[in-house]
DNA sequence: AGCACGCCGACT
DNA sequence: GTCGGCGTGCTC
């Protein structure tokens, strides 16, 4: 018998399958998925059987695998094929196709590290033949009762009967698999659908293949269908899929499946060891869970049967991998699974990406809508301010209209959400004499001031030094913050409203374990006013008291050079729109801006999404972008900073020698220039249709396979162009 | 990834 | 003369 091994290590020059000789004892053990270790060159490694033959095809002197890792298969026969889908589209190995699709536990460099946990238990083993101890007496008595006993138990007994009982093997030990995570069983809850959701729901065909988009504003109750479908399919006897952007919106999302669902949901998100995502992991490929809630990679749970993907708030760019291999979609591998499994895919937002709505407005998709707030309100009421004007009357960053509405919040008792957008903007250090800023010496990056540590730190690589009182160029003391940072906002509020209670919510607040819930707990609890925060605020809470949305600076998305920043920040500006006047109490929206008459905010003002959709849509057309073209992002990156433009221009001749109809632009310097020591350029494809794209591309990355000092990474259909 | 092999500069 | 630099190639 010969095993066909995928070897684990992620290098383009290994990424193909090695024959090895099993050995007659591990025959019966060997099955397509698990992993086995083996010896390769001179080292030992792990890797994935991917074939089993009886036959040698090749000439090579055989080695024998050592040992079989797994009882259970780790990979399914649906997520093997997946696998190699993802590693053709993408252009990255295979085995990095595979490795995001598992748990970290189980690879091989963590292997020693996350352990199963286990519970030991005593049962019988054998009748005494001699008289016990009173101690032992009451153990041995317990279990002619109960069958099992757990340590816990045994040891409030008594330790040292239980020594003497096992070592006379009177008793035994067993052990049984816990997991981390245990998951409440509750009266299941379950709201009345409007009839607006309930006709939602009757469109859905659950047994065939089609994409939906459900375009519901906010406040809509999408979540209330998305329950409402996994029930049914539930009922089917199939299981389900829900993938929610990040972490954010996790633990009120999760809390309202917990409670219809119980048990049956696993949740998998960035809040969890590697040891509990290993336990929910093992949870779905057993098949004790059947609704999996998660982010990104929770697309390639293995689950059986699937009845349902929904993706939540489908806009969002987390939903594409962009900082390492495979550069995978998971909307993309959504449509994949569900083809396999023949099920429908739902993907609902209150602002879809423009991708998405043409696909839905062509037919490709089916549009279902939820036009109406749940509670019967109209959507708030929306004043944009322009700072031009107010910028002359006052000294911060507040204008008056905003302090006074939100004075106003909080004489009636009720909250208010405030929004720095921040993205792209950070508060930095320069010199008021000689316009000297601070720059990290390994990165082409401005450094942020951290007022907490008083520090100047790269946000990029993590270097950081001391703040400086004296410039150091010109030697005056001339030093001054620029930039807002939701700690300067917050001292000016705390200042401008003293009686107010201000909790802020950003990065720093909410990188600790469980922080982001405690901070959404208290907030619900009125234990504080205010909610201060970055782009965290904008995304999925519900409070239901809260009346008042403050945008701080609209401005700073759209200045981000990227051709989705009006969209970015069309669909930010609505989200957090969204969060006002969700119950019973009309909401109200103050965005400040710079910018009045930008069409991202003037649409946003009326949430008027399809007028912003057309629009967007000429323009998109006028410059060749998508939904109208296709993008890749081919980064070249290395130290040596000519060598690296020689390659990337060779690059370029490369494409425009084998592309037909595609346009190529660049290279042009990366945003961040140097990042970490290393140079960075990019070149961009534009095209409608490219018959020869992957066999160039795959040609690229092959010639550059097995050189060290220049990197090709290939971005396909990039979310951002950063 | 890790290691061996192989061909050019400054040193016990 | 050699020790060691890292470029290149190989691993069933």
């Amino acid at each position: 018998m010969i095993a066909g091994v995928l070897v684990e290590i992620s290098n383009k020059n290994v990424d193909k399958i090695f024959d090895y000789l099993v050995p007659k004892c591990l025959e019966d053990k060997i099955k397509v998925g698990l992993r086995v270790i083996a010896p390769f060159g001179n080292m030992t490694i792990s890797g994935f059987i991917l074939e089993i033959k009886e036959k040698q095809e090749t000439k090579y002197q055989l080695k024998e695998i050592l040992e079989v890792k797994d009882n259970d298969i780790i990979l399914t026969e649906e997520l093997l094929e997946l696998g190699k889908i993802v590693s053709q589209t993408t252009l990255s190995t295979l085995i990095s196709a595979y490795q995001t699709m598992l748990p970290k536990a189980l690879k091989a460099k963590k292997e020693n590290t996350v352990n199963k946990k286990y519970d030991t238990f005593y049962k019988l083993n054998k009748t005494p033949t001699e008289k016990l101890s009173p101690q032992g007496e009451i153990i041995y008595n317990l279990l002619l009762q109960k069958q099992e006993i757990s340590r816990k138990e045994a040891l409030e007994i008594s330790s040292s009967a239980l020594t003497t009982l096992l070592k006379k093997e009177i008793i035994k030990e067993e052990k049984k698999e816990h997991y981390r995570i245990t998951y409440q069983e509750e009266e299941p809850f379950k709201n009345k659908l409007t009839k607006d959701q309930e006709n939602v729901v009757k469109e859905v065909i659950l047994d065939q293949n089609d994409t939906y988009l459900l375009h519901g504003v906010t406040g809509s109750g999408k979540t209330e269908v998305y329950m409402e479908l996994i029930d049914k399919v539930l009922n089917l006897g199939k299981t389900s899929i829900l993938l929610v952007p990040e972490i954010s919106l996790t633990p009120q999302m999760v809390n309202r499946f917990q409670k219809r669902f119980g048990k049956k949901i696993a949740a998998i998100h960035s809040g969890l060891s590697d040891g509990e995502k290993y336990d929910e992991w093992r949870r779905i490929s057993r098949g004790e869970a059947k609704i999996v809630i998660g982010a990104r990679s929770a697309i390639f749970v293995p689950l059986k049967n699937i009845g349902i993907i929904i993706i939540d708030e489908e806009h969002s760019d987390s939903y594409k991998q962009t900082d390492m291999n495979p550069r995978y979609n998971a909307k993309d591998i959504a449509l994949i699974r569900s083809k396999y499994h023949n099920c429908p895919v739902i993907l609902g937002s209150a602002t879809p990406s423009l991708e998405t709505f043409a696909r839905a407005q062509k037919g490709v998709f089916k549009l279902l809508s939820l036009p109406n707030r749940i509670n019967g309100k109209t959507l708030p009421l929306v004043t944009i301010i322009d700072m031009n004007k107010e910028m002359k009357k006052i000294k911060g960053h507040f204008s008056n209209k905003l302090l006074e509405e939100i004075s106003k919040r909080i004489e009636r008792k009720e909250q208010v959400i405030l929004l720095l957008n921040r993205r792209g903007y950070s508060s930095f250090v320069s010199c008021k004499n000689c316009g000297f800023t601070f720059k990290c010496p390994n990165c082409d990056i401005t450094l942020t001031y951290h007022k907490s540590s008083n520090t100047l730190r790269c946000h990029y690589c993590g270097y950081g030094e001391k703040n400086y009182e004296v410039c150091p160029k010109c030697h005056e003391k001339a030093l001054s913050n620029l930039g807002v940072g939701t700690e300067k906002i917050e001292e000016e509020l705390e200042k401008a409203l003293p009686n107010s209670k201000i909790l802020r919510m950003d990065y720093d607040t909410t990188s600790k374990k469980g922080m982001h819930e405690k901070i959404i707990n208290a907030f619900k609890n009125h234990e504080y006013d205010i909610l201060l925060g970055t782009q965290i605020v904008a995304k999925g809470l519900d409070f239901e008291n809260v009346t008042l949305v403050g945008v701080i600076n609209a401005d700073t998305s759209l200045n981000i050079p990227d051709f989705r920043s009006s969209e970015n920040t069309f669909s930010l500006l609505s989200q957090v729109s969204g969060r006002s006047g969700r119950s019973t109490k009309t909401g109200e929206v103050i965005i400040q801006t710079y910018n009045p008459n930008h069409y991202a905010i003037l649409y946003t003002k009326n949430h008027d999404y399809i007028g912003f959709y057309k629009q967007e849509m000429m323009i998109r057309r006028a410059l060749k972008y998508p939904p109208y073209y296709y993008l890749v992002n081919i980064k070249v990156s290395g130290k040596d900073e000519k060598e690296i433009l020689n390659e990337a221009l060779k690059i370029k001749r490369a494409l425009e020698r084998n592309l037909e109809n595609a346009i190529i632009l660049g290279p042009s310097a990366a945003s961040i220039f140097k990042l970490n020591n290393i140079y960075r350029y990019n070149l961009i494809i534009k095209y409608k249709k490219c018959d020869n794209l992957y066999k160039t591309l795959e040609k690229i990355v092959d010639h550059y396979k097995s050189k060290v000092k220049i990197k090709i990474d290939i971005d396909i259909n990039p979310s951002q162009m950063l």
